[in-house]
DNA sequence: GGTATTTATTTTATACATAAACTATTTACA
DNA sequence: TGTAAATAGTTTATGTATAAAATAAATACC
């Protein structure tokens, strides 16, 4: 008979997967119902206008966004068509590939994006400035070790 | 002209945040992915057996399972419908008050969370047993202070 | 040059999420 | 008691997510 883990740690991992979610989810449904409630736009939004920003407001593949926001293909077709009724992006034929589309942002789409990033900005700086630097630091550390050590484990 | 934040400061914050987010979605996303696979089912209705578990497999009104979930009414809706439909929880009206309803598990409910919490738990073992049970006890600290400390800050 | 494969995106079907309006009860209380 | 307010769920409209099949164009390769 093996010396067989111990109920505790077995326990505690589970917890900790349980407190991430926690905390994550928590923090997402304030930031989420702030983005409704004060520019009529979804996280998903800000998210994809964040990586647009990222990229320099420039024409970007459908395709390119999709993978840089883990989301699937017919996920992104609904979302940029709304998007674009919306006259936050507008879209176009890549003209070198006719397979292909690209988006970017409109001047309305930038504004939009630098408000929300304003706000969004002053929501978590004022929530966790009670944290010391080193503590930020320490948890973002463990933070991406947990990541990597899930992606290493569950890609195998 | 007063003494500004650094602009490290406010990185920090956010790339806390942002990391946070990323670690729980790249798990999440993981996790789903496998619920779907193994057994057709979702982290959302996982949550929700979970949640009849813990309560003792008995009848519950659906308003309780709803705010336990931190899920809105309508969505509950819908969703416990198509749980019914494949037999892995029942539905009736309470007895002693005409507006409300009740759900609780069925044997297939029980025994399809018994096989899915039992991945579950092996799947997070395997992926976090590199941490010392110091490294889990202090993550598990500093993240509910950080939920504690965004729920203190934004219900103000 | 013509066919097979790959690539890029959309379509379809379905699940899950919210807010807001609605229905049906129960409870409070004048 | 009778009426207003509160409570419990559902419905409706819409947004966001997945997987799988379909479409269309580019590329590989014989």
């Amino acid at each position: 008979m093996t010396n067989y883990p111990t109920n505790k740690q077995e326990t505690l991992s589970l917890r900790l997967w349980l407190q991430l979610m926690k905390c994550t989810k928590t923090i997402e449904a304030e930031v989420a119902s702030q983005f409704r409630r004060s520019h009529h736009q979804s996280l998903t939004r800000f998210d994809l206008l964040s990586q647009l920003y990222r990229i320099g407001d420039d024409w970007v593949a459908i395709g390119e966004i999709a993978s840089k926001l883990m989301a699937s293909g017919g996920n992104i077709t609904g979302l940029l068509d709304r998007m674009v009724a919306d006259d936050l992006i507008e879209r176009r034929a890549n003209p070198r590939d006719r397979r292909s589309f690209q988006v970017r942002t409109t001047k309305k789409g930038r504004d939009t994006f630098k408000e929300m990033t304003n706000d969004h900005t002053q929501w978590i700086e004022d929530a966790l400035n009670e944290f010391s630097q080193k503590d930020k630091e320490q948890l973002i550390k463990l933070l991406v070790r947990v990541r990597r050590a899930f992606e290493t484990n569950t890609l195998i």
